[in-house]
DNA sequence: TTTTAATTTTGTAATCAGTACAAATTTCTA
DNA sequence: TAGAAATTTGTACTGATTACAAAATTAAAA
């Protein structure tokens, strides 16, 4: 537990109760949940836990690269908490989301051929990838 | 203009007086416009259009292949009806989406090295760059 | 043609994720 | 300890998207 904080701190967060029990519950829950699910989970334990500390802690940590805020559902918002590049399935069947490798581990851009677009500044890459995952497919009649 | 009638028939749409309306804008706005501005530059000439009719058309088109729906902007849904395979680019300071070339010209999925996770079955692509455009580089002091 | 069925469009009302904002609380600093 | 700065909270609001059912248009059948 203190390992978080720790890990807060490192990214230059500072370790308020709140910050460390989002963080902590992200760092447990890498199957990209949403805003709301973040909420719930945590609301319980901690039931003084406003939704809007969730939104504003989230949007302090994307800035801190400390969780990408993923896009590739259209209703809702994804976190994760996984910082080392890597790609994103989502099943366009059960909604499921999934962590995909990249070739050789990142450097996702360059892959691309995008560092020959030298006139752009890329500060970050997000690939998501949509589909039926391995289930899905063998439940489709 | 019948032109798009056809474009739209040979993706298996049937051309309504809307959707070729829609269809012929989005093709000569691949500006990444949002829903928004397609219904606001079309009401005029088209009154009688209706928003719901936009999302739906939208939608069926998605559906046909005939339009990417990108989730790029946090905020809007931007279109695009340009189908060839490609990245998109969004500045973070002017909000700007570009159009990027992707290495010897698509085949996304297998220069990230996705072909691999057999397991999966990918219908579609989507990679999202955020960062600075020139202008904005320079703008920046 | 007429009639009927199927498709498409329209407008209104509702939903719901995300945000604005100001008060309350906590933490830091002097 | 007092006061300033940072953080959290709750409520109200916004605004994109959807649900839905009526109206209009188009296609098909007779």
């Amino acid at each position: 537990m203190e390992k978080v904080q720790e890990y807060l701190m490192s990214k230059g967060i500072r370790p308020s109760p709140q910050r460390i029990a989002i963080m902590d519950y992200l760092l447990d829950n890498c199957n990209h949940p949403t805003v709301e699910a973040v909420y719930d989970a945590l609301h319980t334990s901690m039931p003084t836990l406003s939704k809007t500390t969730v939104y504003n802690t989230l949007k302090l940590f994307e800035k801190k690269q400390a969780v990408q805020i993923l896009n590739i559902d259209e209703r809702n918002v994804r976190l994760d908490a996984t910082m080392e590049p890597h790609a994103h399935f989502q099943c366009m069947r059960c909604g499921k989301i999934f962590d995909v490798p990249v070739k050789n581990g990142g450097k996702m851009a360059e892959l691309l051929g995008m560092n020959e677009m030298t006139d752009f500044e890329v500060q970050q890459t997000q690939i998501y990838y949509k589909g039926l995952c391995p289930h899905c497919q063998s439940e489709k009649e």
